[in-house]
DNA sequence: ATCGATGCAAAAGTTTTGCATATAC
DNA sequence: GTATATGCAAAACTTTTGCATCGAT
């Protein structure tokens, strides 16, 4: 997804909700997506501080606008083990997580079978199944190299 | 397994790195293994404050014996969308979690298809598969019949 | 002009740390 | 007796909130 179609589904988000476009939604939104990693809230801030230092964005309108996003559904968030929140753009591609423990690389993946089994799961257990999550963790192979 | 297993596996451990038995490191696994739920630190506290009125536990106390608990693996840590840590006695009888989040009740379960397809994709991206979590999300039969 | 959004600072919530004292060994 | 563990309070860290002001519409 390019910058202008990600702006362009925020625009289209705000109008229907009645709110206002600012250039704070349009940065934060701007820096999850340049992030090649997941990007957890303290980090855009500090992103933000440092490229926009005559346009500050504070700590709070990161937080207000990371919740605001994730419920309009433009971007998603992971808990890893380390109890912290991080963010990604939601592409409408459902995924799971890879994560290298030692470097903090995360890899995207998506497993039919896996997803099957799970509803398979779900319906064992009698649960509506609304989402969920899955997170690999070991050693990538550059890492595994020492 | 029993509370008597438990503690005598608490007590090797800790002879084992020359630390020691106390009451408080007692308390808190009694405390995680009496739980029907996962636990989280703040509600051990509240426990051991309630039913120990005159043998207090810290909080500071709490938060470094489920740190030191972890490290010996008698107990396990999930960290589910809320961000919160929560524990539960290891039983090493590998499980994932299916969670309801109307009312928080959480069904462990296990799967091998799942934990081959695991080990697959891992193989794939050339990862060496440490652990890993999987959290299913959904309502469960009592809170779907509203 | 209006009303939501922002920045700041203060507050709230969670976890960690320093230190004097207590306690297991 | 010695070294670890504890309780307390303070500090550190993360996230939320109140409020005056700014800015998008």
């Amino acid at each position: 997804m390019t910058k202008k179609e990600l702006f362009d589904k925020l625009k289209i988000v705000v109008k229907e909700k009645a709110l206002k476009y600012t250039k704070q939604r349009e940065l934060i939104l701007r820096t999850i997506h340049s992030s090649k990693t997941h990007i957890n809230a303290e980090q855009i801030h500090k992103k933000l501080t440092i490229s926009n230092k005559n346009n500050k964005v504070g700590i709070a309108t990161v937080y207000r606008n990371l919740l605001f996003l994730e419920e309009t559904g433009l971007v998603l968030s992971i808990s890893l083990e380390n109890n912290l929140k991080r963010y990604e753009i939601n592409r409408h591609k459902h995924h799971d997580h890879l994560v290298c423990i030692h470097c903090g690389k995360i890899v995207e993946f998506i497993n039919q079978n896996i997803e099957k089994e799970q509803e398979t799961i779900a319906k064992k257990f009698k649960f509506k199944l609304i989402n969920h999550t899955m997170h690999l963790y070991g050693v990538c192979e550059d890492c595994g190299k020492d």
